[in-house]
DNA sequence: TGACTTTATTATTGATCGATACAAAAATAA
DNA sequence: TTATTTTTGTATCGATCAATAATAAAGTCA
């Protein structure tokens, strides 16, 4: 790190939290949807300090993108890594995407790569792969797990532990996407029992 | 109907297909990403027409997703329900499903309702009742064959319909999901006979 | 102090946004 | 024919879009 003081005005922003307030406006509103002038007041800066410090609108989208793929985005995942039995591993799971679905204090709702930058994609350069990848890595985090629960004995050695994973993170699709919809989270919960079976297969 | 000629110079375009491509515009280009200009190019109409035809871009935009819900959304449903065995009617579900996400000759990808409706609920007035409805009714429509399948004897009794039903649709989301994510058609079939096992609990 | 460097503010750019006013065009009704 | 009704094309409205130029402000250097 280099802790010496930069010649030239001091900036009057802290860059990271510019950028998630970024991250948050373009979650709320979209890509297409957010102007300028939103991101700005968002922000709490200007349009030159905005442009100086990261680019266009283009490239401050793909910014709160990695800021999400590296940080945010993955409390249901992490949940579902650290729990030590793996049916509370699964059920932690569900109830963290809900609970961040649902849990609205203003903010934005349910998953930004899911409501958000997937509709972008096609639309503006470098989402696809980044998209791409952000899949790749939970499905790959998702199976993991489950395949240390069949190395410490608690699921059966030929659990197909890839394709339970992708069927769990389809399940946060769904989940995102009726919330959405406006579904509770009570509702959502109602049958969170007989999905841990159904991922389980037991 | 009334067939009597009408007073007036006559339409020049037909309102059906009009209202297609308008559906099919906002589709792949979303809600706020679709300019009057992308739909008049699109419909093959100009602004005083689609003005005085559907009204503003709000009100067109309601009237194609009444269009969806109505006519095209239904496909992977419709081959749900018309097949008489179960397993091959959740079979011919997923795979309507994926073929529809993936197979776009240059016209949009995946689901209307999931890659852009689902993305102006709050933001387009309107759109939160029909989202609703939509999840509601589909998810009623495949327990309901689920439960024909439980009265003919094909499933154990049981079999919990409604919950089956719902992890249909999220699947589908989650197909959806991957395919504007870049998935192809052959990965996405890769796990459908484990995803067909998931579903029927077998 | 004053020269230098970086950031912040103000004002504004051309382009495009959604939406309309107006009048010509094309049909029926008299 | 002439009058009436509806749709068409053209041209344009004020507002807002994303992006910048020009200048003032605030810091480190000598």
């Amino acid at each position: 790190m280099n802790d010496t003081k930069k010649i030239g005005r001091p900036r009057g922003f802290d860059e990271s939290e510019a950028l998630e307030a970024a991250m948050n406006t373009f979650w709320a509103k979209g890509y297409d949807g957010t102007s300028m002038k939103d991101l700005t007041s968002a922000m709490g800066i200007s349009g030159p300090s905005l442009y100086a410090t990261f680019g266009d609108k283009r490239e401050l989208y793909l910014k709160t993108i990695d800021l999400y793929a590296d940080v945010d985005g993955c409390a249901p995942v992490v949940a579902f890594e650290t729990e030590a039995d793996i049916e509370t591993a699964v059920r932690d799971f569900l109830a963290t995407v809900i609970s961040y679905s649902t849990h609205s204090e203003g903010g934005p709702k349910g998953c930004f790569l899911a409501s958000c930058v997937a509709t972008t994609v096609g639309e503006v350069e470098g989402v696809d792969e980044r998209m791409e990848k952000a899949i790749r890595d939970t499905d790959a985090r998702l199976a993991r797990r489950f395949e240390n629960a069949i190395a410490a004995g608690q699921l059966a050695k030929d659990f197909p532990a890839l394709e339970r994973g992708r069927l769990l993170h389809d399940m946060r699709q769904g989940y995102v996407h009726r919330s959405r919809a406006g579904w509770s989270a009570d509702r959502l919960l109602e049958d969170i029992d007989d999905r841990v079976r159904m991922v389980l297969g037991t």
